[in-house]
DNA sequence: CCAACCTAACTGTGATCACAGATCACGACA
DNA sequence: TGTCGTGATCTGTGATCACAGTTAGGTTGG
């Protein structure tokens, strides 16, 4: 059933630090990244499903990511506790979990709601955008118009590229939980979205994106966050307006 | 530790239907709520926390509030993953699980975000409002002021009031993953708000947050969504500053 | 009198087991 | 042939146990 899902052995790779005593030494280390697997899991999940790898209405069993991931039932549960609190998937009453299937009206609301909270991400990352924040959102841009302007266009690629030139652009307004809110966003919309530019990667030719993203790269250089703002709006106003025509949504 | 947290036993209140055969009984009965205990917990403390009964920085013991709940460790385990994945609650690494406390910078940006979602909100709520959700805002709006005009004021039932006619307004925007996206602001900035407005009634005398009430009725029963929006946005302002004056945040 | 050690209690995490309910396929009855 | 009952199988949920790591309190040694 899920073949996407990737082995995730349950290596404790905390390597034990020797007893080192040179105090520089222990200055360059850093705390250690002490991840708990149940975070692992739901980062694998998130993941797939932002990338639109998990279709909607797909069902997912606890027992069968678990031993896909080769760790217990345990892990998992918690993590499809915290993505169902946060609506990414969706736990039947007493059946099964699955990735939920959204209405048309769903998806325009969470359409509304993007264009209102990413807009002012846009506008706030368009004043507060650093030299070396430009240059990120820069190389990701190259990166999807190279993936979308392929024979034929790398869809997975230009999903990702597109997914990093998107948050390149927000964590330049430099506000956490605002980013907390956009990804959890995309993680509702996720699945119908990529679900669709990897299945349709013509529309990609249309170049509305890359040009899109042309016109909010060159606002950002101009600090100029009203036409940030336009133009993000017209790069998620034209994805829903594609995945409302011809995308499979609930009535 | 945990006074404050209400027992809650596993009573089993699904009320199994008799064999009925008559049809139009069929069709009276509803879906019987089929609530886990889980979703109990979350709820519960849900509760709390936007009422500032769990103060910033309180920890809390999966043990301790299972046994204050009457349920095993399991149900809270999910609830506190949940709450932990919204950042309502925060795990330290190897330590206790608590109340996130809040920096000044943190706050700020949470009120910025309120300013931007709520202010959405309103507006919408200000042009969608049927005269059945401008009822219920009137009677939470004169529950409040009830409350605060009290002597001494009864800063509990104000904050309960004060979370109900927010909430009364939101829905008539009738957009439901926009009041998820509140909510869990709410319950983020909920234990320093509502802990101050528990602490220090004395700021309802003032009369500013009444006063952006009854400009928000008005606006509402006029449909002028940008007035809306102003007088919300001069409620959470007002809070707002009231809080980074003598709140207690980090530096 | 203060600091360092050490032990006992407690923490969240993960695994395993038990169970009620749902699903699905097969077969009996009308 | 169509429909309903029935059983095996699988689902998520909850409880219990085991464990490594942390914390706090008391004690010892300086």
């Amino acid at each position: 059933m899920n073949a996407a899902v990737q082995p995730l052995r349950t290596a404790s790779e905390r390597s034990a630090p020797p007893g080192e005593t040179d105090a520089s030494a222990l200055d360059a280390i850093g705390a250690l990244p002490r991840e708990t697997l149940g975070e692992r899991v739901t980062g694998e999940l998130r993941t797939l499903l932002v990338a639109g790898r998990l279709a909607p209405g797909e069902k997912l069993s606890l027992r069968r990511v678990a031993e896909a991931l080769g760790v217990s039932m345990m892990p998992v549960r918690e993590a499809v506790s915290r993505l169902a609190a946060d609506g990414a998937l969706e736990v039947l009453p007493g059946r099964a979990v699955r990735v939920p299937v959204l209405s048309l009206a769903q998806f325009r609301e969470l359409t509304r709601l993007r264009l209102v909270v990413e807009g002012f991400a846009a506008e706030e990352a368009a004043r507060q955008a650093t030299p070396a924040d430009i240059d990120r959102i820069v190389a990701f841009d190259a990166a999807f118009r190279q993936a979308a302007s392929a024979d034929p266009p790398d869809s997975a690629a230009a999903v990702a590229a597109n997914r990093d030139l998107h948050f390149a652009l927000y964590e330049a307004a430099a506000m956490p939980s605002l980013i907390e809110m956009i990804e959890r966003l995309w993680l509702k919309a996720g699945p119908i979205l990529n679900l669709d530019m990897r299945h349709e990667p013509r529309r990609l030719e249309g170049g509305s994106a890359m040009q899109a993203h042309a016109r909010l790269l060159e606002a950002v250089r101009r600090r100029d966050a009203p036409a940030a703002r336009a133009a993000l709006e017209d790069d998620i106003a034209a994805a829903a307006a594609h995945i409302a025509e011809t995308g499979q949504l609930r009535a």
